[in-house]
DNA sequence: TTCCGCCATGGAAACGATTCCATGACATCG
DNA sequence: CGATGTCATGGAATCGTTTCCATGGCGGAA
């Protein structure tokens, strides 16, 4: 593989001139530039990063730790970040932490052997020793959907009360009082963000504040369902059920299905925070609560750049958009 | 951040020695040892990626190029491909192509500039530039999920056949004649491969050989609505549809939801190449060809290592697992 | 014409690690 | 007891780039 020592030999000058060149410094000569610009073509040569970062002291890549990349939640989000950063100029890693604090812990690791210029994270839990590390450190960073106590970083997520409004206004309109509500845990930011939402909001949407009517689960298909049988056993009979995530609506919906067949699931409605488009093919359709995950990851790296650029970055909540799937509503 | 001088510094001992402790060499005193690491663990060292990259010409790093993140097949691939490079010592950076080829020569760049140790590709169309020039280099590569005309890196992939038979024996056995197919594009290995299977095992399964019954969109919903819309237009009324992946089995659905109403889209079983969890909940529910996302991740990335230490990589094809959720079968 | 200053350039130092080579201590074997 | 070999160690070279510093050429001003 070529390096810029061969660059300067077949262009004739000094490997001070060809590094000048190429990295756009003003201090070139027309003749050199273009014999520079030439010999790099010809030999195929692609700088060194690992060399250009030993040196420059900063690599120029942004770490991305999230939760579980298969959440499509994160995979849009982690997409966008992905476009952002390398329209600015920087690559990013990604990794996942499969919601466990030693994988995260061991991913952080890697990032700061990479040397990482930056860092978007998404908690996973109470701050590891690691991160207390990371924290004390000077390195960028911003948090991405959650937040985590004791970390000033600045956050870009979900407007989680104003989706939760706009939740309770369509069960209002759809005339709703009974309503199920599965929520996550509350050790979520999310979670405790939207669990709060409601029951603050619902009775001003007539909605009924029995509390009977609401449980939470882990934010995954097995612990809603679990919270979902849970209201069925206490007695209630919802009209509706509003899961808090979106695995926490299939969790729910597979509870209903199981406890009271296929017929009578169909008379309950489901909204859902967390937008699938293959909600429109249930019966109902199910409407739902759509995160702008791509938003999220765009505003989180223009703030990570910013921090980086030594300016400050503010948090941000990104609005919701309400998708209607409802017999009178519009998609 | 400490470096391994200041490591060697506080241990008493040289440079030298510092390094061949951290790095397991066994030509080390215990006394040296036992000081080194101690220093290093009281300094929270963490090697300087970059500086060892440079010089061990190596980086232990891979590449995985795929074609949209936010496709659960890749999202799943992706994450099991990382845990597996992991568990090796390595890292993985992910990146996008969009389905477009210039960006995918962009990533290529990038991962050249980042001298990758290895390449995960699942191609996104005809060879480009780039990728030309990537195959001449002796850079370790694999091709995941799709292969690509003239290239000879070893696949790893589905077994498209295998997942089409089925498909169709479950279509025999649910009675079904008229079953339209709605395929993917022929210039993708994978659209091919499920097309030619699914003509030439149709007829031995008791199956309609009228070609009006089979069409082909571009594997993304939109397309495959229009497929979909083709069909019914020449006036053709299946009992099934056979999606050849996921989105074409949204888009076909979107197309029979909006052309024959609900109702009548009940009457309609749709079967999936690609599983969606949500398939549970349509009606009447949808059954799979599910791929092994995360397999093909796994022997993609011990293929590559195989390359990597200079041995020899057997393309795979992974076995797809059939999700029977008609009325008689078992999930 | 002389002097000053600018600017392109060459050469070398520096980044932080690994690895080669030479050295010296020590043990083993004849 | 001397020669030989083993082994841990220190010191230095090296990887490929950027950046600093000194130099020399050239133009403009006085």
């Amino acid at each position: 593989m070529a390096t810029i020592k061969d660059v300067a030999a077949r262009a004739g000058v000094a490997v001070g001139t060809a590094s000048r060149v190429l990295s756009g410094s003003p201090q070139t000569s027309p003749d050199s530039r273009a014999r520079v610009l030439a010999a790099a073509a010809e030999l195929g040569y692609i700088a060194n990063g690992p060399a250009r970062s030993l040196r420059r002291a900063r690599t120029d890549v942004l770490g991305l730790l999230v939760s579980d990349i298969r959440n499509p939640f994160f995979s849009e989000l982690a997409h966008a970040a992905e476009q952002e950063a390398r329209a600015h100029g920087y690559t990013v890693i990604l990794a996942n932490a499969n919601e466990d604090a030693a994988q995260a812990d061991a991913v952080l690791d890697v990032f700061a052997a990479q040397r990482i210029d930056g860092l978007l994270l998404s908690p996973q839990g109470p701050k590891t020793p690691r991160l207390e590390a990371l924290l004390a450190s000077d390195l960028p960073i911003v948090l991405l959907n959650r937040s985590i106590e004791g970390v000033v970083a600045p956050l870009y997520g979900t407007d989680n009360a104003g989706g939760v409004a706009q939740a309770l206004k369509w069960l209002q309109r759809r005339g709703h009082r009974d309503v199920a509500f599965i929520g996550g845990p509350e050790t979520f930011s999310t979670g405790a963000e939207r669990h709060d939402a409601y029951l603050a909001g619902r009775a001003a949407h007539g909605i009924s504040t029995d509390d009977v009517l609401v449980d939470a689960g882990d934010f995954l298909a097995d612990g809603a369902a679990e919270a979902m049988l849970r209201i069925l056993d206490r007695g209630a009979l919802p009209t509706a059920v509003f899961g808090a995530n979106g695995q926490t609506t299939l969790g729910a919906m597979r509870a209903v299905h199981e406890r009271l067949g296929a017929e009578a699931a169909s008379l309950i409605e489901f909204v859902s925070f967390d937008d699938v488009e293959w909600f429109a093919f249930m019966s109902p359709p199910v409407s739902a609560v759509k995160n702008d995950a791509p938003e999220i990851g765009r505003a989180g790296v223009r703030g990570l750049l910013a921090l980086i650029d030594g300016g400050t970055a503010a948090p941000q909540r990104i609005a919701t958009v309400f998708i209607d799937r409802s017999a009178g509503g519009a998609e």
